[in-house]
DNA sequence: CTGTTACTTAAGCTGATGCTTAACTATCAA
DNA sequence: TTGATAGTTAAGCATCAGCTTAAGTAACAG
C-alpha cells in the first residue's frame, strides 16, 4: 500500500472537507450560479469564496464557464459519484464480512446445540 | 466560515482525504487489526500511523479496544454511510433536476413542432 | 468615455496537518 | 527479573489551507 496515490480521490475528499464548500455544492444541486449569487449567503470575502470554488473545480465537483463578465459555475454528478462509490464499495466489503461473520457465529452456535437441527 | 464547528461530515472528510489513511480503511474493510499490522505496508514511522488511527478515530469510522498491549482497530460501517449519503443526496437531487430540465426541453421541443403530436 | 459591476490576482498572516526522532510505559515470555 | 514486544507521549519542524486586504482587469450601461 505503498503512497502510489490515488489523487483524484484526494482531491475530492478534500474539497468536501469543509462545511463552506458543502454549502456551495447544497447551492449548485439546486442548479448552475454565478460566482457572486454562490458568495451571496457566506460571511467571508469573495476571493475567498473564489478560493474555495477552485478548490471544487480543482476537484472536477464542479465546473464553469465565463460570459461576459459572469462566471456560471455547475455541479459535475460523475465527478461526485466516484467518492461515493470508493465509499460505497468500502462498506460493502465490511458489511459483506459482518455477515460472513453472523453466519459463521450462528453455525458456531447451532454446532454446540448439537441435535439441536430440529424446527 | 471561522472553523467554530467540526461537524462530524467536517471529521469524515478530512479523514477521508488522505490516502494513508484510505489504505487504513482498505485493509479494515477486509477486517480488524491491530496496530502494527496496519502500519506494516506503510513507510512511515509508527506513531505517524498510530496518528492516522487517531484521525479515523475521532472522525467515527473506526473504532478499537485494547486489550493487553495489542490495540485491535475495526471499522464502523455506519459512520462511512453518514458519508455517502450526505454525497448521494447531493448528487440526486442534481440529477434529478437535470431530468427536469431534460423533460422540459423535450418539452419545448415537442411545443415547437406543433402538430407534432400524432403517434 | 466614464462609472459600476463582476470578478481576478497578489501578497501576507495564522493555525492546522503530516511527518520526524527520542524517550517512556505496560504487557508478556523465559 | 530480564528482555523483547506493542504501543504511547512529547517536542519540533516544514508545509499547506483558509482567510484577509489591496489593487487590477474586463465587460456592460448610460
Amino acid at each position: 500500500m505503498l503512497n502510489y496515490q490515488q489523487q483524484p480521490l484526494d482531491l475530492m475528499f478534500q474539497a468536501l472537507a469543509d462545511p463552506t464548500r458543502r454549502g456551495l455544492i447544497s447551492r449548485l444541486s439546486r442548479g448552475p450560479a454565478s460566482v457572486s449569487e454562490l458568495a451571496e449567503p457566506f460571511d467571508m470575502s469573495l476571493p475567498a469564496v473564489v478560493q474555495h470554488l477552485q478548490v471544487l473545480e480543482t476537484s472536477g465537483l464542479v465546473t464553469s464557464e465565463k460570459v461576459g463578465r459572469v462566471r456560471t459555475c455547475r455541479l459535475e454528478p460523475k465527478a461526485l459519484m466516484t467518492a461515493e462509490d470508493w465509499i460505497s464499495s468500502q462498506r460493502a466489503s465490511w458489511e459483506a464480512r459482518l455477515d460472513r461473520l453472523g453466519e459463521y457465529l450462528m453455525e458456531l452456535q447451532a454446532g454446540e446445540k448439537k441435535r439441536g437441527r430440529k424446527k
